[in-house]
DNA sequence: AGCCCGTCGGTTTTT
DNA sequence: CCGACGGGCT
């Protein structure tokens, strides 16, 4: 065999993984093990053994993820390897359902919605009630995180509602008519949301086992990346797909998609699941020195579930990570942008640094400061471009005309008519509904005056649109960006970076020749604006959104308690754990430096400011590891004169037991105990109770 | 009644 | 930075 030199880029436990013969395989990676470059290798070795491309199925997390290692393989064969089957879950599930839908009663064409459109529908529906007032009726956003929950825990609404708790008199009765609502409408109108993708995928192939079979003896094997974050029902998707020769790899201690149903457990249970499981352990890390790994294990080391595993580097020695408190928001962007400059002027370029956070929105302050100093930077995680309301806009108009019944589409781009809001838009669309051909459906937008000018436009587009057969998905979005840049400037700010953007969506459109999949695409691939080629850019990343990348230098901020870990995972110890997993994973990224900074005030709502506590996986950890470095040196920020360290309240007006209160972190509450030594206990509906500090804890009477 | 536009408040994490 | 909300307008 081989051109290609396994023996010298490999070591032992990843070639044992390489040359894994047929049958069930588990890798358990630890974080910079080498596991991607495992599964490259992995590929390669099955095409050089003769398998075909197309025959072998590597479903990874993101597609950008599965195009990496494809060109490795690539590179390394000197050959193509496209055909190599590939993807996420939700593209494979959706690929499946648009070729056999219809024997489960789903009627193409199909519309895959994002989390907005779901919430839309939702919305509607609650609203068609009367409800949004309603006490006991759980918003949109709730309803679809309950049943979200449900399904990707492989639990019909029923079995969920029967399993949870409602503490504040939920309605299960109205739960039920919503859920009712929301199913109805999807499949009237061809919508599927995520979950859906999985669940009606998972509904076909209990049902069809001739289909399964055929799928599960044209795969002749299946890889599947990052197993510890796929839930019941991916796994049990993998089960119909793989007849035996499955190789899965993941890491427990790296399972941080918690609430999307994935547990760790799944990734022990796969060798009950492929009984003869064969298990492969990678622990050599390639990525980070060791003082980075010694924080790393230490930390993880209190974790109360561990996988036993410990990484060793082989590089030893390394500067040890350091701890920086700041005074304020501000001194952190600052602190960070000046030690970024600092390490660029030794000549470390923009994209060998990152910086890493808990939530989208922390890196706000940071950013401004970063476009100030003109540092070039990329965001990773937060607001995806796909969901900007420009690009939504243009899609729909595609949407309509791929799936007529499509109603958030409709409803959308009737909206953008001047005269039209939401309750007319909704009239016509529901007239619209039984239209057999595109002329009736144009005339239920006759009789509304103020149209009148508009709607030659508007049917000319649509005339244009329909009477060719064949237009490519380009020759479609540029025929609706004509026709959509004349309203663009008077709809939204910065018209210019939009259409930028657009053009960017009809660029990405050139790969397609359906529709179908180019809609598919855009709202399960995650595209990002690529401002030119191979730009030397920073990298500001959530953590989730950084799983699998890494960086010479790599910042953490705000590592506060409440921020990360997250105040929404308080009340729940398992969620607790894994806000521990997830700061594993971030400091996991850095190969060489690592910088831990908070805050040490924030300013809140009544102007006034709190002290934060330094996160307390941190804080447990011994000075040894982690030296605290004190204030940084030389910061020059100007403060405010409003920036002098917490006011102290003059007394304890006010806050006696039963008063109303409300926290900027917590949310409202009442107060269970009066203030003894300037010290209360407050009950939080969301967070059960705390005790605050009235002079740091800026309470107010809610 | 329904639409338009300005203001304010509040944000986990992803497919 | 988006979405909910309220006041004035058609």
């Amino acid at each position: 065999m081989g051109r290609i030199d396994y023996q010298n880029n490999l070591n032992q436990a990843q070639l044992e993984a390489v040359f894994s013969p047929d049958g069930p395989t588990l890798i358990i990676a630890g974080a910079g093990s080498g596991k991607t470059r495992t599964l490259v290798y992995r590929v390669a070795w099955l095409v050089e053994k003769g398998i075909p491309p197309e025959r072998i199925l590597l479903l990874t997390f993101t597609r950008k993820a599965s195009q990496e290692m494809l060109h490795r393989v690539e590179e390394m064969l000197n050959r193509s390897c496209r055909e190599v089957a590939g993807g996420t879950f939700h593209s494979l599930a959706y690929k499946f359902l648009r070729i056999y839908g219809s024997v489960i009663g789903l009627k193409r064409p199909l519309t895959v919605m994002d989390r907005k459109d779901s919430e839309e529908l939702v919305g509607k529906i609650i609203k068609a009630k009367h409800w949004e007032k309603e006490k006991d009726v759980p918003d949109k956003r709730e309803f679809l995180e309950l049943l979200s929950r449900f399904v990707n825990r492989g639990l019909t609404f029923e079995e969920g509602l029967s399993n949870s708790f409602f503490e504040n008199g939920i309605s299960l009765s109205k739960l039920r008519e919503v859920n009712l609502g929301y199913e109805t409408l999807k499949r009237q109108h061809g919508l599927l949301d995520y979950d859906d993708l999985l669940s009606h995928c998972l509904h076909l192939f209990r049902q069809e086992t001739g289909i399964v079979r055929e799928l599960s003896s044209y795969y002749q094997y299946v890889l599947v990346d990052e197993y510890q974050d796929t839930n019941l029902l991916q796994a049990e998707i993998v089960r119909h797909l793989a007849r035996e020769n499955i190789m899965v790899v993941g890491d427990d201690s790296q399972s941080i998609y918690g609430f999307r149903g994935a547990h760790f457990k799944n990734i022990l249970d796969f060798p009950r699941q492929f009984p003869g499981t064969r298990v492969i352990k990678l622990e050599e890390n390639f990525r980070s020195s060791q003082p980075i790994l010694n924080l790393a294990n230490r930390m993880i080391s209190y974790s109360k579930e561990r996988y036993s595993k410990c990484l060793f580097s082989r590089f030893k020695k390394g500067e040890p990570p350091c701890l920086i408190e700041l005074p304020y928001e501000e001194s952190q962007s600052q602190y960070v942008v000046r030690q970024l400059q600092e390490f660029h002027g030794q000549g470390i370029p923009w994209q060998e640094m990152a910086v890493l956070f808990r939530a989208g929105h922390h890196s706000f302050n940071l950013e401004v400061f970063l476009q100030k100093e003109g540092i070039p930077f990329k965001k990773y995680g937060g607001r995806r471009f796909v969901e900007g309301a420009h690009i939504k806009d243009l899609i729909s108009y595609l949407k309509v005309i791929h799936n007529p019944r499509d109603v958030l589409a409709w409803e959308r781009i009737l909206r953008l008519l001047e005269g039209l809001g939401p309750k007319r838009a909704q009239a016509i669309v529901e007239r619209m509904t039984d239209c057999p051909d595109w002329t009736s459906r144009l005339e239920c937008l006759t009789g509304y005056p103020r149209l009148k000018s508009q709607l030659t436009e508007f049917s000319a587009l649509f005339q244009r649109l329909v009477d060719q057969p064949f237009l490519t998905p380009t020759q479609a979005l540029e025929m609706i960006w004509d026709y959509y840049k004349n309203l663009l400037p008077g709809l939204y700010e910065e018209p210019q970076r939009r259409q930028k953007e657009i053009e960017e969506i009809i660029r990405v459109s050139y790969n397609y020749t359906e529709t179908e999949d180019l809609l598919g695409d855009l709202s399960l691939e995650v595209y990002e604006e690529s401002d030119g080629p191979e730009k030397d850019q920073l990298v500001l990343s959530t953590v989730h959104s950084a799983k699998g990348l890494e960086w010479k230098i790599v910042f953490i901020i705000w590592l506060t308690e409440g921020r990360f870990p997250s105040s929404q995972s308080m009340m729940n110890p398992e969620e607790m754990e894994e806000e521990r997993r997830l700061l594993y994973v971030a400091i996991t990224r850095a190969k060489e430096r690592l910088f831990l900074t908070y805050p040490e005030s924030l300013s809140n709502r009544g102007g006034g400011w709190q002290k934060n506590d330094l996160c307390h996986f941190i804080a447990d950890i011994a000075e040894d590891l982690l030296p605290k470095r004190g204030k940084p040196i030389n910061h020059s920020l100007q403060v405010p004169a409003s920036y002098c360290s917490p006011i102290p309240k003059e007394d304890d007006e006010g806050f006696s037991k039963g008063t109303k209160v409300f926290h900027p972190l917590f949310g409202n509450g009442v107060i269970q105990e009066p203030p003894r030594e300037r010290k209360v206990r407050v009950l939080f509906k969301r967070y059960g109770s705390k005790v605050l500090h009235l002079d740091y804890a800026r309470l107010e009477r809610g």
